[in-house]
DNA sequence: TACTCGTGGAG
DNA sequence: TCTCCAAGAGT
């Protein structure tokens, strides 16, 4: 594409986002200003590597508990942890907390990519976004949509993710220094819903008269990307210890997976693998069932051992009301494995 | 660079 | 049923 060329993307794309602009809950009109950088930042992190429609419910609930980032950084850590079950990446919203109570000592968001890039949980994606849709920032916003789009507007032949110095290289190129917040929101609705990864819907799209990957025949193949490894199995197992309407919860530790987030007491699946591990009590089980789940790298069977002994459990914990489990804030692993000991009856 | 870190929906 | 993947970040 030569520099006549790209200088004809923005101006075709923001024309497009204008008319054809997704409406969705954390964003304003096209060309009605910048957005409360609070509601910017907490979706972008809500939307890292995470659909729309999971996210919709869970930005509605934190914006009505915590409207700004004040009360946010005001509450405490497990409310938010509890709030934020189900949603995946447990990391982020304890970053999510940290963030909140620098800005809050900061008195505010920074308003520069390099400012906001200093915050837990924000990389170099959520710091262009935030900086550009909050701020009305020229900065080069790339993410899965961004580098599929421009992949393919441009040909980049190389595989992920080596391609991607080329592909932010390409991305500034067209960036505008005016708008570049709806320029980068229409280049990734661009990629959800016409220039999508198994399709590519090119008399829809905007960009079509520019495209060297449309012209070359067959723009779905792009982007490149390197072969996948496959999922190993693991096996652990989930213990339902149940005492008065009550059942022992524990808390995880901070780092690792689904850290710092309220869970059953299990055999350390996690960190071994191999189910091998012991409960928190000895004596009589009886099996509850099994939970089949798919995490990112690994598959986990996890079999519910329910307790039919009366021996108090050792270690950390505390005893939760059964009526009450939903409020409990547990990952779905851990939901899946309640709702399976609960229903054996 | 390569790996860890969730979940649910689409095809 | 199974694979891919969705507004990535941290180490």
């Amino acid at each position: 594409m030569d520099n006549s060329a790209r200088g004809q993307v923005a101006p075709l794309l923001l024309d497009w986002y204008r008319k054809q602009a997704r409406r969705l809950p954390w964003r304003v009109a096209p060309g009605g200003g910048t957005a409360d950088p609070y509601r910017v930042w907490l979706s972008e992190v809500m939307l890292q590597q995470t659909t729309t429609a999971a996210v919709a419910p869970y930005f509605a609930r934190f914006t009505a508990r915590w409207p700004t980032v004040q009360t946010l950084a005001a509450a405490p850590e497990a409310d938010v942890m509890a709030e934020w079950a189900g949603l995946g990446y447990y990391s982020r919203a304890r970053n999510l907390v940290a963030a909140a109570r620098a800005v809050a000592e900061l008195g505010g968001f920074p308003d520069t990519e390099e400012g906001l890039r200093a915050l837990p949980g924000l990389g170099a994606y959520t710091a262009a976004a935030v900086a550009a849709i909050a701020f009305g920032r020229r900065a080069v916003v790339v993410d899965s949509n961004v580098e599929r789009v421009v992949a393919r507007l441009f040909a980049i032949e190389e595989p992920l993710p080596g391609a991607r110095k080329a592909i932010r290289a390409a991305a500034d190129a067209i960036t505008p220094d005016e708008h570049a917040g709806d320029f980068a929101q229409g280049l990734m609705d661009l990629g959800a819903t016409i220039c999508t990864a198994r399709d590519a819907r090119c008399l829809l799209c905007p960009l079509q008269a520019l495209c060297t990957g449309r012209a070359q025949g067959d723009p779905v193949r792009l982007p490149v990307k390197a072969a996948k490894k496959p999922r190993p199995a693991r096996r652990g197992t989930a213990f339902w210890i149940e005492r008065d309407d009550a059942v022992w919860l524990v808390t995880r530790p901070g780092k690792g997976m689904l850290g710092g987030m309220r869970a059953l007491p299990d055999d350390g699946w996690s960190a071994r693998g191999d189910g091998s591990g012991e409960g928190p009590v000895t004596g009589a089980w009886e099996p509850g069932g099994v939970v089949r789940h798919g995490f990112t790298h690994f598959d986990l069977e996890l079999a519910v051992a329910v307790y039919a002994g009366s021996a108090t459990p050792a270690g950390e914990g505390e005893w939760w009301p059964v009526e009450r489990i939903a409020e409990a804030g547990l990952p779905t692993l851990f939901a899946k494995a309640a709702a399976l000991a609960l229903a054996r009856d």
